[in-house]
DNA sequence: CTAAGTGCAAAATGTTTGCATACTT
DNA sequence: AAGTATGCAAACATTTTGCACTTAG
């Protein structure tokens, strides 16, 4: 286990200030690691990655995968921002993530939780495909 | 680039032979490189990197996250093994794989497709959230 | 012969760990 | 004082790269 969060500590602070500020992004462990070690009081890397998972652990902050095989991403969770409003989808091809809202999606996590008994978190979940530009590339491409 | 798989040779055989065997697993780049070196001609890890990449830029294999933050996973694609009759679903808490078959499926794809305009490849796609077991565990401990 | 493919060892990433030190309570 | 948190440097795991060597065509 890495720490429990009992203690308040200025980098802790920093941290949790910085991933609650930027809560409509990704960020990731190395983006924040960056960040935090030019601060006022830098941050080391190991602090970062330990207190991430200790506010995982505890619920405040989701972690998950965006970019395939590459390092994952942290976000904030507050009321207005569970996510669980949108999925995301990330173009294989021009790797864009577009956040996607529509009444469709609860009709997926109802479907999924009652015929297969499957509770969707929908804020870790990507949809992996071809967004609309690239794929009016592809097509004028085949020409 | 990683060569463009011009030449035929034993150890792209092998590699290639052994994606194909196991078409319904999904593979780790680790493990091929793993049983690669104890065959009559050992293939050297890097040889099955390259290879691997070769492969899914050519479209002949698949390569996506299933674990969260861990490595990628690489499967042939065939006729019969499109994958795009079904969805990949993860449990974050057991780590199980489900795969699901389900009509619905068909409907998310045409609905996204139609009224986004973004092409999902299912076999690529994979929804996180907590399976029918994990949730009875937790639902049985909040008593 | 030439372009393509291979193996090795070294480097690059991203993340985790052990341990001595410092801080919170 | 006791328990936690931090920083550092070293260890890890996975993947990529440079380069000399080999092989397929």
């Amino acid at each position: 286990m890495n720490g429990q969060g009992k203690y308040k500590t200025k980098q802790r602070d920093l941290i949790l200030g910085y991933i609650e500020r930027n809560k409509d992004k990704h960020l990731t462990a190395d983006g924040i690691a960056d960040y935090m070690k030019n601060q006022e009081k830098p941050v080391s890397r190991s602090t970062v990655y330990r207190y991430l998972d200790v506010l995982v652990n505890e619920g405040h902050v989701r972690k998950y995968v965006i970019e395939e095989g590459k390092c994952c991403c942290y976000q904030y969770i507050s009321k207005e921002n569970t996510c669980s409003n949108h999925y995301h989808f990330k173009c294989s091809r021009c790797m864009k993530l577009f956040h996607m809202d529509c009444e469709m999606l609860d009709k997926i996590y109802a479907h999924v939780k009652e015929e297969h008994g499957f509770t969707v978190d929908n804020s870790k979940t990507v949809f992996y495909g071809i967004c609309r530009d690239c794929q009016k590339e592809l097509e004028d491409k085949d020409r």
